[in-house]
DNA sequence: ATTTAATTTTAGGTATTCCTAAAAAAAAAA
DNA sequence: TTTTTTTTTTAGGAATACCTAAAATTAAAT
């Protein structure tokens, strides 16, 4: 059996790693999860023993396949759960974070498996990210920041890369959501903030909005 | 906060509390719970200085009203998780329980009441239990079991007093279920068996299953 | 009214998951 | 290449929720 608190650092190390490429440093993890470097040794040792993660000492961590099978199946739950509450029980997407953590934790493949049915296979979350299959498999979708995009260029929006309340609401009162079609027009050197079009509409974003929206490459 | 194991000690409470209107006993809750009754007398301390159990040494513990409010959510969430279940998800009857264990210990108010709007405010859960209103209110219906009937008496099944799935099982396969129109054909004084009719159909039940099927009375 | 039996509580432990403070090791800077 | 800084681990504790065994209390039976 592999405890709540365990599939939280599963998921820690799947999610670091991701990014990084590169074994998972205990301070990352303790960051993560807002706990202590301390706690985080411990529970990495009896991850080891359960053969979830590799381990070497002062080297960082990473996970094990049976590891990060467990990691995918939580993520899976989560964006299963995230994509009901938002279809199904008309949440915004800026809500089901703190409630999509907890559901992703219930253990019956029957219910994850019945519930994504229910929801006619999705493949992307409310927040556009991608819905791992029964079998472990995500559809990806290569995407980059608005941030990144050429003056001129134009693009569809895909999904964001933080999952912040006010951040989240803040796109809502922008009318900004997944599917929207935005074109650069300019970007200001002296604070380097945006200036896109989208639906007919201009509007003028900081750095740190645009490098948080992601569109669909080629 | 109300932790996940003080909540299955309110709901074990209130539960036995409905039946004998009596304080609850240390051993009733052991044995509800499957745990020790040394456990037991330990968490009613903790309870009872959260204020959620009155509580007296050697004399059992009841709720508190605060205690009872808690009670009848988790009942509420439970039954409507189950309706869920089975009413969108198609689960059975009889799988619900384990899944609907875990999801009543969700904690978000909004999911509650955004799933029993999503359900359209449904009085009763799959195995005929009245779900508890957003304010506590609950939809009794005064019931008594198949073997309480008079020969010839006739009735409604409007629910069962057992949730095991080898008995919901084995209703499913006798293709008894609630609104059914039962008649009392005969007992049998041997055995205390029954014989009743339903659907032009009869047939045959134990004792125990008549004493677990419960239908509306007047 | 005692004795016996059942129930309940206390005492002392275990496992999990967190913590802080100090020690050890690795990485970065002088 | 030392020294300094940062990271990681170890050591020792705390809280939760269990446990068994023994003591205390209440209930039942003789």
């Amino acid at each position: 059996m592999i405890t709540r608190s365990e599939e939280n650092y599963l998921k820690a190390i799947f999610s670091v790693h991701m990014q990084t490429k590169k074994n998972v440093s205990t301070n990352d993890i303790a960051n993560l999860l807002d706990t202590s470097p301390a706690s985080v040794t411990e529970m990495i040792k009896k991850l080891q023993e359960k053969k979830l993660v590799i381990y070497e000492k002062y080297n960082g961590v990473k996970l094990s396949s049976k590891g990060e099978d467990n990691a995918i199946k939580t993520i899976r739950k989560h964006r299963l759960w995230e994509t009901f509450l938002v279809n199904k029980l008309d949440f915004s997407w800026s809500e089901v974070h703190d409630v999509a953590e907890q559901l992703e934790h219930i253990k019956s493949n029957k219910l994850t498996d019945k519930l994504d049915h229910f929801l006619n296979y999705p493949k992307f979350d409310p927040h556009g990210d991608p819905i791992p299959t029964k079998n472990g498999v995500f559809n990806f979708q290569e995407r980059i920041s608005i941030f990144e995009m050429d003056i001129n260029e134009e693009g569809i929006i895909m999904g964001v890369s933080l999952d912040n309340k006010d951040f989240l609401d803040h796109l809502t009162n922008l009318k900004i959501s997944i599917g929207t079609r935005v074109r650069v027009l300019e970007q200001i050197k002296f604070d380097q903030s945006m200036k896109i079009k989208y639906d007919s509409r201009i509007e003028h974003i900081s750095k740190e909005i645009a490098e948080n929206i992601l569109i669909k490459i080629n």
